[in-house]
DNA sequence: CATGAATGAGGATTCATTCAT
DNA sequence: GATGAATGAATCCTCATTCAT
């Protein structure tokens, strides 16, 4: 009896449907979902739910450590691929990007940032430090400030992913963007 | 609630006690505060709480109310007395202070930016209305871009305000602000 | 507002009422009472029954509380109207008409004997020294051996109040005060 | 389960382990101990639990049943080897030893007198119809009184077998059956 | 047969709101 | 008018039992 035995492919399945209906029920319902709704989304159980994971709190954990996963990696893949300015640029739209799939960014990021609850100080450090490598690169090359920290830039970032299903929400995140972007690039040494 | 009649000195007082309370309570505890706790840092019981305020929601809304019913009369006085750009910078900064004195903006802001309920919309409403005018000003002076509305700008702004407690925020708060600001001076017709 | 006013009349009647309706619901159907069951049995909702007791298990302590103090009461008004040995006797018979009447010792002698939960520590120990000075004063007369600890003679006890509703159980418990009573009277130095 | 078929040497192997995890679970934990955690404790899952046992219920009538079985066979056979008092006192202390071992008859007793659930009047009646063998004969001996029914010993054993790992609790219940034999032998026609 | 994932009724607790005092 | 006790729907979580793998 092996201590972790690969999981029952039924079982697998239940959880990721169980991780997307919650990711779905944030971007829905806000922050403030119910058990019982994530797993009528799931449509399972609610024991099914509990049996994946320990409580709410660890369920609302894990969409938020996936979803900084796939985030942080990306940024490193960008950093790998473009100069500085130009990652930076593209990891701005690719969180707009990925708030707009519905992949439930947005309310990760929301609560990440508005939370102080030791829960996410992971999450958080995690995606300051991600910033804080894109910036670094930036202030390196010259092509953007150097006196900004990934932990502030993250919390500018609020207003990119702090929408619900508003008209035209997509273009005015993009915009945001640009505006940090631009602010980021005004005290370079080397304005691009 | 009958306009004919004054309030009585007393409850009139209760009533202000009240609402004092809840932005204090904002502050301290997020949004999700009791009214229970509400009522007993008015040192009244829920009883009184609920004879001057028809729901819970009805208390919040009035807080919110009253605290863009501030803000907004800001905007409009350094208006009046600064050019559009300064009087745009200053503001900024005005939001920050104003998170920074316990005047409860920060979850004021949060709370209508990341809501979409009918509840908030004539503050958010307000809110963007303010800040349009002050981009119009400086998009009229040639010293900020006109491409961004109002609306686009008060999501932005989610970064300065959401904070809870954090060891030099406003230092962070304000350098966002800056951020911000240089974005929108950057594509001006005439950069200051 | 002083810290403790008196309660009002409504409210502690109702406390009394849930005090009751425990108790009886323990008599009922064990230990394993649910909430609903003695608010229903009580007349009132559950939440009152949470306004006056903090947890499920508050309440039962508070039970067990109220049947102890009754029965330590008793045994010192015993002992100051009786030689120890009737006094003793005396306390033997009230602890099975106590069950008789319906007022919960069984269930609460049994559980505060069953358990070495914490919570009931306090419960014991005062049964246990309650049993002490009525045993003490025998052994001083010597009509009652002087080796038994007032501890032991509760765990002995058990046997008088397990029980439920069982055809002529009186005079079953009553015999069985009986054979301890004669067994504690057996070494003594000065045999009845 | 037919009769007819042998039990393959696994399936009872299984059937065996099970009902001493269960055994062992309730002397660790009570009597709400949970399938689960019985299933776990016998290497094996609920399923094959189920598969040999109806219900929960099901399975701890069985323990008890075993348990039980042992006690009366015990009787009769110290009735058959010593003299009736004697063969009364040795049982007691089989009782308390039985106990000691962590054999489970503690809470097994404890069951069978603290419910009357008729799921266990078997279990009730054959204990009692064993004690009853043993009075009778000491009564028709003269040894022991004999007003005293085998099911109103068996309720005043509960004392000694109500135990959770005291300090010293062995001592403690063999002084308790002490008193009782005592006490069963104070109005014997001929004292020892 | 064994496994352990899924079920879902049931139980404890919270809290906005009402209403008797 | 003020008080705070009572209400009870709503929510999180548990665990005996079933059944697909």
């Amino acid at each position: 009896m092996p201590t972790s035995r690969p999981m029952r492919a039924d079982a697998r399945r239940n959880r990721e449907t169980l991780l997307s209906a919650a990711r779905q029920a944030f971007l829905d319902g806000g922050a403030e979902v119910h058990v019982e709704d994530i797993a009528r989304g799931a449509g399972v159980a609610v024991g099914t739910l509990y049996r994946h994971f320990e409580t709410r709190e660890a369920l609302i954990e894990e969409v938020w450590r996936s979803e900084v996963d796939e985030l942080c990696a990306a940024a490193d893949g960008l950093l790998d691929r473009f100069a500085p300015l130009d990652a930076l640029r593209r990891f701005l739209l690719l969180l707009v990007d990925h708030s707009a799939v519905g992949k439930g960014m947005s309310v990760a990021l929301e609560s990440i940032m508005a939370t102080d609850s030791p829960v996410f100080d992971d999450a958080r450090t995690r995606m300051a430090d991600a910033l804080t490598r894109l910036l670094d690169a930036g202030s390196a090359a010259g092509t953007v400030r150097g006196d900004v920290t990934g932990a502030t830039l993250l919390r500018a970032l609020g207003g990119v992913c702090t929408l619900r299903a508003t008209e035209g929400w997509i273009d005015e995140a993009r915009q945001i963007a640009g505006l940090l972007l631009d602010g980021l690039r005004h005290g370079a040494t080397h304005p691009a």
